[in-house]
Formats: structure tokens, sequence, C-alpha cells
DNA sequence: TCGATATTTCGACAACTATCGAATTGATGA
DNA sequence: TCATCAATTCGATAGTTGTCGAAATATCGA
């Protein structure tokens, strides 16, 4: 098939996207990890925005409960890979739901 | 032009429908709209959702603002008429900034 | 103009969340 | 094992927001 299959979001999955983009330091974490194809490491997130790490921390969990960012860890760094698929996912369910 | 011409969104206006679309009565008003080619009585609104009528008029409120319905009024009634270019923009940005 | 109905605004309150410093955990290299 | 650095969790706080009842505003028909 050429329709690529992407498993559905939940209810409660779409909710937490909507709520994990409105908050303006993850959009703009979530645009700079749009920007490169491999996973940004967590200090160099953090030399860009001006939060401390407790803050950095707080809003990567949003994104990881969200699934719009995998964790993964190097040693004692951790980098971050955006979820491009469950982007998509989203825009369509939005399409879908609003269109 | 076969290309539709879109005004683009401020950084601004982003942020308010992000907000907008994070509120789950919110989304649902939305969805409503979106079933809907015609506008959309207040009062109808009122009845599908279990809230007060302050609360919806605060939900439309941020609709409003967020530049995603268009606000009707016919003598005593009001109605609300989705916005679906501003969706489409919305969308649009999202994915040259996220994908 | 007046009374009735629809919607909005106001004021208050509870719940949620972004933020940070301090303490903690995880992982490495010496 | 221990010192060190990276990242997370905890606890507290300030700011935001969803909610409603009551008061105010808007519009119509009599």
């Amino acid at each position: 098939m050429a329709i690529s299959k992407r498993k559905a979001l939940s209810e409660n999955q779409i909710q937490l996207i909507a709520k994990a983009l409105a908050d303006p330091r993850r959009y703009e974490i979530l645009r700079r990890l749009g920007d490169h194809e491999n996973a940004l490491a967590c200090g160099t997130v953090l030399e860009c925005l001006e939060i401390s790490p407790a803050t950095l921390s707080h809003h990567m969990k949003e994104l990881k409960t969200a699934g719009l960012v995998q964790q993964v860890r190097k040693g004692k760094f951790v980098s971050y890979l955006p979820q491009r698929d469950v982007l998509e996912a989203y825009f369509e369910r939005l399409r879908k739901d609003l269109i």
C-alpha cells in the first residue's frame, strides 16, 4: 500500500500533544529538534534556552509523555530524538476532526 | 493561481492557537463547528456541552482571539463560524517548523 | 418604554503548571 | 571505591486558567 500506516492516537494522547505544543518553551525545543536529523543532546538544548536544568527536565518529560520525543542515553549524556510520525499522526487527526 | 494564499500567522497567533486547541472543551467545540458547513448557534453548543453560559463565553472568546472562529450576530442570537483557513495555516506552519 | 431572553463581563476561587534551588540518582574515570 | 559531572526528582512558590454565580449589557417584541 502506498499510504503510510500510522498507529492512531488515543484521545488522551491527542490532549497530551496539544498541551505539549501549547508551551512556548516546548515548542522552541521541538523546533530545534526538528532542525536536526540526528538526536540533540540535552546540554545543547540547555545552552540555547535560558532555563535551569530542572525546568528543561520537566519539559522533556512532558514531551516524552506526549510521545513527541524519544530519549537516548549515551553514558552520562542524554539526547532526544523527535518522533515525526507522531506529529504527522497528530496533524492528520486534527485535519480529520476540525476541517 | 491554484494554490490558496493564506496570510502567515504571527508568532503570537501560533501560540494563541496552540493554547486554544489544548483545552478539551474548546477542542470539542471546534470539532462540532467543523461538522457544520454553516455557522453554529451559541445555544446549540450550550446544549451539547455541560457548561455554564459564562464558561462557554469564555472559551469562545479564546477561540475568537486565536482567530479560529468568527462571530456572527443575528438579533438576540450569536453564532460561530469556523475559520478553516486559519487552521490550515497553522498546520502548515507546524509542519514547516517541526517536521 | 418595558419586560423577557441571550450573551458577556466581573469577581472569586480551585486546580494546574512553569519555574527554580536543593537534594538525589546515574554513570564515568581515576 | 570515590570524586565528578549530567540529569532527574522533590518541595515550594508565583502565575495562569477553567469554572461558576451574579450583575451587566444587548436585542427584540409588545
